[in-house]
DNA sequence: CCGCCGGTGAAAATTTCCTTCACGTTATTG
DNA sequence: CAATAACGTGAAGGAAATTTTCACCGGCGG
């Protein structure tokens, strides 16, 4: 046994770019000293770069164990190689230039500001999200949900609409998949599914016992599960045989955390969608121009 | 005394980015051995810099001090300097390749190509959106939002997503909205809506029946109308007061328009959230921290 | 043949990094 | 409210990296 913070996040690899992401994403799990630390490493990549593990421990106050757990955390072997990685973000924050638009949203921001802005924050959301997705935790959620006699999607409050729209999505192409609201419903469902079949959780915080608890059912009596968080170290992740991680975006009181984490959440269930779409194309594809078809003639006549 | 080679070239800097070109000028003036290490580095920066210098001299088969001296000539204190110049490097090199996946996705693509595809999609369309919103019409929707009594959502399909998002989060800041998915229910509440009311359809074709119809049956009842479609020449806006447009990108077998329509569809209903949030700031930002409070209460202890 | 000199690497010296362990703090339970 | 356990933390020692020192080797001119 080594340390108490060993795993970081699931086997993922160093991460290249995704690191202000990664540290957002795994701040609320650190320390008040390791927050301190990350918070150094974001706010200045290139000047912590510049640091070795003492110059580092002493510019944040801290010890230089704390450096290297916390390096550890953000998913590296050691300081060294988060110091190669914080020289090559600064290189490339170098080359590309800053935007600076990353300002909150005031009270009083006119309305091209607002649309400005969340454009702005959405797109630095998926660019966070698609950097922070472990491929091969998606790779084997998607051969999973593939292989999938039956799929029973749990989310509630906003995570019910992303739930929503990847059933909606699946069911489009000939998969058996259900978005479940209500708890109850979700978990007496949940002691139905067996190993052929998958049940996908989506919580923002990872700890929403309303889906957490039919993850559970459904882990237990076999089923393959998958869960959808920004939290890759919540309890939702004790019962889930693959994570897949959403990006936290920072808050604010105008803008609630629930905006980004949508939108990451409906990044990462395109790709599902995508990813399953390409392993049944031959019965994905039929599906898909047939539903199309079908909508057509709910629309009226076309104008132009 | 120290060694023989101290100068480099003339008192320049660290390099950034010009190593190859640096390597190049200098390697006239390098002994043999140094020319090797000089080589290896130019040649495969990102496997470089994930070598020690032991590792490194082996590689050249070279001694440690070499590729030390190596690392001075070209204007670093030590290895360890080159090293980071060099992961620096590897990452420019790495972001500078990406911008090529703008092409569709295909069913063979391996999964990270989906990721980024999707990603960068999804970005395009958030940009195309904010420069094709209309900020008069959103500020007039806002406007009418903010002083409505009831609010109605009507939304089919995919929309009834986005027609529930808008709805739970006005809910949030204390608004009285409804989204409407049943096209019987939508028509039967519409007749009730009067001056005072507001009835918001979403439709990217613009010609959902669904949708237009309670709209028509709102507007001739006096409420104020809202459209939010990709079409801003469909039917939907014959009945509508404020068309608020949204983008359309093109869409593929694998990836059907209802991917990019709703990317674009959530950041108009962001827009239009975040700006009736500012208008009613006095009870909305109450409401807000209420309903954060409740909800802390249903999440199962932090782990840590 | 001898001596000098640049090039080179083995090994020592040093810096940097990592691990262990004990202390203080905070949460938890009776 | 006290007792206890778990956790966070940094100091110090140990490991690994980097840097320096130094002796050797081979060639060339005297």
């Amino acid at each position: 046994m080594k340390e108490i913070f060993t795993g970081g996040s699931s086997g993922a690899p160093p991460a290249p770019a995704a690191l202000a992401a990664k540290v957002r994403t795994l701040a609320p799990s650190m320390t008040r000293s390791m927050q301190r630390v990350a918070e150094a490493v974001a706010g200045d990549p290139a000047g912590c770069a510049a640091l070795t593990v003492t110059g580092l421990a002493e510019l944040t106050g801290t010890s230089e164990a704390t450096v290297v757990r916390t390096a550890r955390l953000l998913g590296y072997p050691g300081y060294r190689d988060l110091r190669l990685a914080l020289a090559g973000l600064a290189a490339q924050q170098q080359s590309g230039r800053a935007p600076a638009v990353t300002a909150d949203i005031a009270v009083d921001d006119p309305i091209a500001d607002v649309v400005a802005k969340l454009a702005y924050d959405e797109q630095q959301t998926l660019v966070d999200t698609a950097a922070g997705l472990d491929t091969a935790q998606l790779g084997a959620a998607v051969s999973a949900l593939a292989a999938a006699r039956r799929i029973d999607i749990y989310g509630v409050g906003a995570s019910s609409l992303v739930a929503q729209d990847l059933a909606q999505k699946l069911l489009r192409i000939g998969m058996l998949a259900h978005a479940m609201g209500d708890p109850h419903l979700s978990v007496t469902n949940a002691v139905l599914l067996r190993s052929k079949d998958v049940a996908v959780a989506i919580t923002h915080s990872g700890s929403t016992g309303d889906v957490i608890e039919p993850l559970r059912v459904a882990f237990e009596h076999g089923a393959t599960t998958i869960a959808i968080t920004g939290r890759p170290d919540g309890p939702v992740t004790q019962y889930a045989d693959h994570v897949l991680t959403t990006s936290t975006a920072r808050e604010s009181e105008l803008r609630p955390a629930a905006m980004s984490s949508r939108t990451s959440q409906l990044l990462v269930v395109d790709c599902l969608f995508v990813g399953v779409a390409q392993r049944t194309y031959e019965t994905a594809a039929p599906a898909l121009a047939a539903s199309y078809e079908a909508l057509a003639h709910r629309h009226s006549p076309r104008s132009r």
